[in-house]
DNA sequence: GTCTATATCTCGATAGAC
DNA sequence: GTCTATCGAGATATAGAC
């Protein structure tokens, strides 16, 4: 998009209005302020005001971008979706590769703890039902599971897990799993929450699992 | 001036100055009145006017109970602890006592969503370094993850825990679970949270236990 | 597109009457 | 012990200049 100069382009440049590409380099810049913030205080103690001066720029000129506090959550949101997200299922998977991509995830999240922290922080505030992220929540569980129930039920008939695995358990304690161990590293980065979740999986690869260790 | 009333003492009672046991059924009501709204806004969302109105009082009256916002934290969570509180270890306990003394602890909490509410949020918020409730945190987990290992130590000495059981990533592992199920279940109570813990357990008994199932 | 300026609220905390 | 009154700070959001 936008293909460089549409023409002459002149010395508009010194102090002419900013187009285009500088915008989306204030957003971005903004954005990723709105993270850090909202990382580490929380969405509610977070203000426009705080967002707008760490990304050097007025309120009124965030405004600018996100018209409302809850408009930029949603954008938080959805970059923080882009960059941590579940591997979707396929057909020729290997056995157990969910399960083994999020142990990757996990340890790829132990070197950008703030994604972590976010994470946290946003699960925390948003199991109120009329928080203006409890729909990502519900969204955000509702997907991962049955991301890593199908994947079971795949292994399942292509005979790699036992038929009478308990699937849903195993994908909510998995979940709950993940969940419980980034906040314990959080307080604590001795802890190694790739490691703790790879020693599980090969539990269950022990108890449910058809192919030898 | 005003003479009068000094010694007469006419129905002073009905508005006088409320006494001693008053005061104890003021701060309660107020207490609960921030445990619930703190359980469902957290901390940084609710405000002491919030907390006065459902009280009953006025801001004013609320300060003199609690003279600061995290004066009155700090007592949700004294009162909380003592709601929701790890078994302490004990000389002559059964093998495994305080991991099924936790899967009893999740059945009850789930007649508590209140208190588990709360829990999350805290939790949540409080993983940042400066938030009011962080050292509370930091011990919660230091006081659980202890009192789990020194269980598990005892039963390896009499013998009914293998010696090679990795103690504290059981332990941690157990913490993670329950956080974990907690915010699930909070999200859809059909979550049977002590069902999965109890499951959990029975694969550690079954992994590192020495007793016959 | 960003700014200044302002409107309107609500916050936590304090002082003093009764 | 609870109230009214008030303070100063900081919140979101909008209007209009440049």
């Amino acid at each position: 998009m936008s293909t460089a100069a549409q023409d002459a382009r002149p010395a508009r440049r010194g102090r002419g209005r900013p187009r285009g590409q500088d915008s989306a380099v204030v957003r971005e810049r903004s954005l990723h302020a709105a993270i850090d913030l909202i990382a580490h205080q929380g969405y509610a103690a977070t203000s426009m005001a705080q967002v707008a001066a760490a990304a050097g720029i007025s309120p009124s000129g965030l405004a600018h971008h996100f018209p409302s506090k809850p408009a930029l959550l949603g954008a938080v949101l959805e970059h923080r979706d882009r960059l941590d997200h579940m591997p979707p299922a396929a057909e020729g998977d290997a056995p157990w590769r969910l399960f083994d991509a999020l142990v990757g995830l996990a340890r790829q999240n132990m070197e950008r703890a703030e994604l972590v922290l976010l994470y946290a922080s946003m699960v925390g505030e948003a199991v109120t039902e009329d928080h203006p992220a409890h729909e990502w929540m519900l969204s955000h569980y509702a997907v991962t599971a049955e991301s890593l129930i199908g994947g079971l039920r795949a292994d399942q008939r292509t005979g790699h897990v036992r038929a009478d695995a308990p699937v849903e358990r195993i994908a909510r304690s998995m979940i709950a799993l993940m969940d419980g161990l980034q906040l314990q590293w959080l307080l604590d980065p001795e802890v190694d929450m790739a490691a703790a979740l790879a020693e599980h999986v090969e539990d269950l690869k022990r108890a449910w699992g058809t192919d030898p260790a």
